[in-house]
DNA sequence: AGGTTACTACGAATTATTTCGTAGGATGAG
DNA sequence: CTCATCCTACGAAATAATTCGTAGTAACCT
């Protein structure tokens, strides 16, 4: 009942919650003095404010109030959002196949050979869990 | 110069491009009947009339008019257009790391021996192509 | 012909997202 | 105290995307 299902957050939203997990807390003064900088444009700062608020509805940051400038935090996880909306995207554009997906990142775009092997060093994570299967959590009600 | 860049379809033109692509050319009937059973429910047929008349002027299909019942065709490919928003993708969620997207989609999820073993084999060609670096910019079959 | 059906064109309501202006209150310097 | 500054709250304009209603017209069937 209490638990209300974390929201996928929007592009704006999305950028302030980059900011946020990359350098932790922060005021909507000082989110606002990243996102001007990350774009090529100053940003209103109400702009950020607002979006601040909303997200602070939504449940995707929370906030310190007891200052005056309130501090906010994000308050989902990064990887966690990542796959939200990677599974969204998934679906959208590749109609769900994440093979397709990979190919596509990786066929048509410059891969340095340090990034190869970490993927295959992945893959072999992958497959070792694969071919040996845990016994006790497979199979119950 | 005669050459207008290809815009970046939304969601709902997304899905109409799916149908496109996988049936071929066809009309609004057609289309919004594919529509309607891809969701749960009933797509208005106006609905998908303006949104392929949107498309038309965006260039993202063409249309054949000879006939009274008009029949629309993909003018955008299926690798590009998804080429085209995996960058966006990539860039609005994980920073432009298509190294980190590709973490998450193999990690996060049930990826299949045969899976991998295409992943392997994409991944022993780009390295190939790596170590052999072509002076012109030629390849052959 | 007269009535029904199918199709296109177009305007516009609806919803979602982004952006900013203005008001009001607290803080700090002179 | 008084003025300038910085902050939050809030309303609402601007933009984008989706959806559908209505009108006009061609085709089709008795």
């Amino acid at each position: 009942m209490s638990k209300a299902p974390p929201p996928k957050p929007t592009d704006s939203e999305l950028e302030i919650l980059h900011v946020l997990w990359q350098h932790g807390p922060a005021t909507v003064r000082a989110i606002n003095d990243h996102l001007s900088q990350r774009r090529q444009a100053e940003v209103g700062y109400t702009t950020t404010l607002k979006l601040c608020q909303l997200m602070l509805e939504k449940g995707l940051v929370r906030r310190d109030d007891a200052d005056r400038s309130h501090v906010y935090r994000a308050a989902v996880r990064e990887q966690e959002t990542q796959g939200l909306l990677l599974d969204k995207f998934v679906d959208a554009t590749f109609g769900g196949s994440a093979l397709k997906l990979v190919m596509q990142a990786l066929g048509s775009r410059q891969t340095s050979a340090d990034e190869l092997a970490q993927i295959r060093r992945l893959l072999n994570d992958i497959e070792i869990q694969n071919s040996t299967p845990n016994p006790d959590d497979d199979d119950r009600a």
